[in-house]
DNA sequence: GCACGCCTCCAGGAG
DNA sequence: GTCTCCTGGAGGCGTGCC
């Protein structure tokens, strides 16, 4: 025991110096270097705009506050002698109303409005009790915008962009772009009218100046729990925090022990970080102290689910102990904790964003759990535990925590600080904050932008309800039901066999069709006569031909600077390799946005939702991809499939590929490109269903089932040697041995079924819950099922949560994985889900599995 | 009473 | 809370047949 306590008082704090200098300069500088603005809030005790700027030279954070006497607003249509008569002019924040002008878009003409000024945001937009200025006139535009974000828009700035303080007023640092570069992006726009050029050399020192390295800080922290099963609850924080950990991109880690009674240090695990600091402390509320101390000295906190946990706990405990609320650097909002003097990124917001989780990762991890995600990016993964956290003894308690902050630093620092830069990036693109951005989704992102873009050019931002109103809904019918326009064709494909497969795909097709076809929501339907004989192909909907469209020229920009230059550039050997790590975080970064933004014209929930923009686009887009159909069967080429923005044609020669990207370009100015070749590519028959053998052997395997999430593991595995053979397979001949060789690896894993040598991780099917379990009314799925019986056991599920279940026999026919035994299996079941992966595949190469075996089916095979 | 067809719900995927 | 199109499995219900 003795040499147990002597190794605690090595670590004693009075020997370890904790604290770190905080980064915070409480003086706002008259001038300083360049810094990053890293966000822009609202002071309400000065009742100012509030600059948060990081100087990465001398480690500093400045508040740099508003010097223009900027004021919230609101624009009414009424005019100001209206207006002072209303109950808005004795409202107590209203401070006056004044004349403005702004070109309203939906009318195409200049428009007199009235811009009511406000004291405080609240004013305009408070709830509740006392109603804000908003709600007491009968009509208002601008209304919604958060205050910063109209802040940001006002005053043109570019958060994640540079800005330096001179003479005490706030000035963005302007960057030389080399001539050349500047003409070379610039000739790719050749021939685009003017204010398409101008807005791409706008653009342009967003891109190319590269984002700085920030030093952050990650924190995880762990609570004593008497419960199992249970996350403690922090808005009680009834329970002590034992353990901190903090992992940072500048060398800092430590970890915080509490002192416990009856808690020994245990021996090392190997999972032990030697390098971190480990420091213990007897009383709780000096660790929190510490910690808060540490939370001051960075600008950037990272945390994984900070927002809901670690920060939400942290604070409400600190309260509980008796801390001063100065003390603590926690804010806590409705849904989010921000932190002072920095800036809180909580990274499980981040990656659970549906846009960055495919399109920035391309779905890389299928939960947004800290485990899962770090095992896929990062190849690390969470310390497993035998024992509860309460039971921990101190070096394996320490081992857990930390490896948790480290793996949430590492989610930031991994590939060249690519999330960090990516996160700067997206917000020089949508124009937020660092700590809005992080948390909003795509949807929010491009709503700023645009927003933005209509501000600087004193466009009036249009309500939605008048956007609907002129414009109208939907004409045409989807195919599914429940959904409000029709959206893409899929060409039914040739089942079989094909060698010598390539794939042609017009380059983010619906972005270029907004762009070529100028549509927008002004310039759809827009009130000129004139334009009324442009129409779209097969709609009644015509496009404006005297402006050009917002939205649709944003779109158009960011997409060719994409495909022409940052794509291209990010994979040049000519180029150093810290400028093409920048592109391509920079082409990925765009290919996010460009994803989404058809996608949000069609959505309800879209500010600028417009339902006619949205169906025109995937109308041309059926058009597109219907003629390049028939043009490539009129120069002899067989199109064997495609789906959307892509034409899968039967070995065609260079000369027929080269005529028909040239058509494409010619007919309609977009690029077909040459996607994926081929060595051969089997079709089932079935849509958005194939298998396709790339040269070097790879495979491609699209909406098979054997490749599915839910599918249980077995049969992945046996899908996965039935696809190796097949990717062997370099001609016609090299069929029959495939054949003979898929049929004994099936017999084989039949034969492990019917033995029951399978254990029951590998017969689980993962299914997960979509919500909680009492909104399943309708029907009961056999997931819902499982859990179900689990919660009878007293486990806790909700929506998230992945149910791992067994069919067995019996009127059930489910039971969760932890309560099923190996021989309640029900086999016939298994042997039906073996049936239909399989025969996606043996039918795909062109023999019927009936035919193969010459039997009914698989399972009449194997009882034989 | 029961097999069967048809529709709906739900999850997961393609683009 | 971008969108629509497609597949498979199970649940739920009505219908016709024995």
């Amino acid at each position: 025991m003795n040499s147990i306590t002597s190794k605690i008082a090595e670590h004693s704090p009075d020997k370890v110096k904790v604290s770190r200098r905080s980064v915070f300069e409480a003086e706002t500088p008259k001038n300083t270097g360049p810094c990053i603005l890293l966000s822009v809030g609202y002071d309400g005790s000065r009742g100012k705009a509030l600059c948060k700027l990081y100087d990465p030279l001398k480690n500093k954070i400045y508040y740099w506050f508003d010097n223009s006497d900027h004021k919230p607003y609101c624009i009414s249509d009424l005019p100001p002698e209206k207006i002072r008569k209303l109950p808005v002019a004795v409202h107590q924040g209203f401070i006056g109303v004044e004349v403005i002008e702004k070109y309203d878009l939906l009318t195409d003409r200049m428009v007199k409005m009235s811009k009511i000024l406000a004291s405080d945001p609240l004013s305009i937009g408070g709830r509740g009790k006392m109603k804000g200025i908003r709600d007491l006139l009968p009509k208002a535009w601008e209304a919604k915008i958060p205050y910063h974000n109209c802040y940001i828009y006002d005053r043109r700035l570019i958060p994640g962009f540079y800005y330096r303080i001179v003479d005490g007023d706030l000035l963005p640092v302007s960057f030389e772009i080399p001539r050349k570069t500047r003409e070379n992006i610039l000739n790719f726009f050749e021939g685009e009218p003017d204010p398409v050029r101008e807005l791409v050399n706008s653009w342009l020192p967003i891109f190319l100046y590269p984002a700085p390295n920030i030093p952050r800080l990650a924190v995880d922290i762990e609570v004593y729990t008497p419960q199992v099963d249970r996350v403690p609850e922090p808005s009680l924080a009834e329970y002590p925090v034992i353990c901190v950990s903090f992992s940072s991109s500048d060398g800092l880690n430590k970890i915080f022990l509490l002192k416990r009674k009856g808690f020994s240090l245990g021996s090392k695990p190997e999972t032990f970080p030697e390098y971190a600091e480990l420091v213990f402390f007897e009383d709780e509320k000096k660790l929190l102290n510490e910690t808060f101390k540490l939370i001051s000295s960075y600008p950037i906190i990272l945390t994984f689910n900070g927002d809901d946990f670690d920060l939400n706990y942290l604070w409400h405990r600190a309260k509980k102990l008796g801390i001063k609320g100065e003390e603590i650097p926690i804010v806590l909002g409705k849904n989010s904790a921000g932190i002072i003097p920095g800036v809180h990124v909580d990274l499980y917001k981040f990656f659970s964003n549906r846009s960055i989780q495919i399109y920035a990762f391309s779905n890389k991890y299928k939960d947004a759990t800290l485990d899962a995600i770090a095992t896929s990016l990062l190849g690390i993964s969470k310390i497993r535990l035998n024992e509860l956290i309460s039971e921990l003894s101190y070096y394996e308690l320490a081992s857990y925590c930390f490896r948790d902050a480290e793996i949430t630093l590492k989610l930031t620092t991994f590939n060249n600080d690519l999330v960090l830069k990516l996160i700067i990036l997206l917000m020089r693109i949508s124009k937020l904050s660092m700590d809005d951005v992080t948390r909003q989704s795509v949807s929010g992102w491009i709503k700023n932008l645009f927003y933005y873009e209509h501000r600087i050019r004193n466009y009036l931002i249009p309500l939605k309800e008048d956007i609907v109103a002129v414009k109208g809904e939907a004409v045409t019918r989807a195919l599914i039901k429940g959904k409000k326009y029709m959206g893409a064709i899929v060409i039914e494909p040739k089942p079989g066999v094909y060698f010598n497969v390539i794939v042609l795909d017009f380059a983010s097709l619906y972005p270029s069709v907004l762009y070529r076809w100028n549509l927008s929501y002004e310039t759809i339907r827009c009130p000129h006569e004139e334009c009324k004989s442009n129409r779209i192909p097969s709609l009644p909907h015509w496009v404006c031909k005297r402006r050009l469209g917002l939205t649709s020229t944003i779109i158009g920009m960011l997409r060719n600077i994409r495909v022409y230059w940052f794509k291209p550039k990010s994979k040049d050997p000519n180029i150093d390799e810290a400028t093409r790590s920048w592109y391509s975080v920079v082409q990925q970064g765009l290919k996010v946005i460009l994803n989404a933004s058809y996608g949000v014209m069609g959505n309800e929930a879209f500010p600028l939702y417009c339902p006619p923009v949205a169906e025109s686009t995937t109308a041309l887009g059926r058009y597109i991809i219907s003629k390049a159909v028939e043009k490539a069967e009129k120069i002899g080429v067989e199109v064997l499939y495609g789906d959307t923005d892509s034409i899968f044609i039967h070995k065609p020669t260079d000369e027929q590929i080269n005529v028909l990207m040239e058509w494409a370009s010619k007919e309609f100015k977009i690029d077909l490109d040459i996607d994926k070749v081929y060595r051969y590519v089997t079709f089932s028959g079935l849509k958005k269903n194939y298998l396709g053998v790339f040269r070097d052997g790879s495979v491609d395997i699209k909406g098979l089932v054997g490749k599915k999430r839910n599918t249980p593991e077995f049969i992945k595995k046996a899908f996965l040697e039935v696809v190796e053979v097949l990717s062997k397979v370099s001609s016609v001949n090299d069929f029959e041995e495939a054949k003979r060789r898929i049929a004994e690896i099936i017999r084989n894993y039949y034969v492990k079924l019917r033995d029951r040598r399978l254990s029951l991780e590998d017969l689980a099917f993962r299914v997960k819950l979509s919500r909680s379990l009492k909104h399943y009314v309708k029907t009961t799925p056999q997931h819902v099922k499982a859990a179900r019986l689990l919660e009878k056991y007293g486990k806790k599920l909700g929506a998230g949560d992945i149910i791992s279940y067994v069919k067995v026999k019996g009127e059930i026919g489910v039971k969760p994985v932890q309560l099923a035994r190996i021989d309640e299996i029900d086999v016939n079941k298994y042997m039906g889900h073996m049936e239909t992966t399989f025969r996606q595949i043996l039918e795909a190469v062109g023999v019927n599995l009936d035919e193969i075996f010459g039997f009914r089916s698989l399972d009449s095979f194997f009882k034989r």
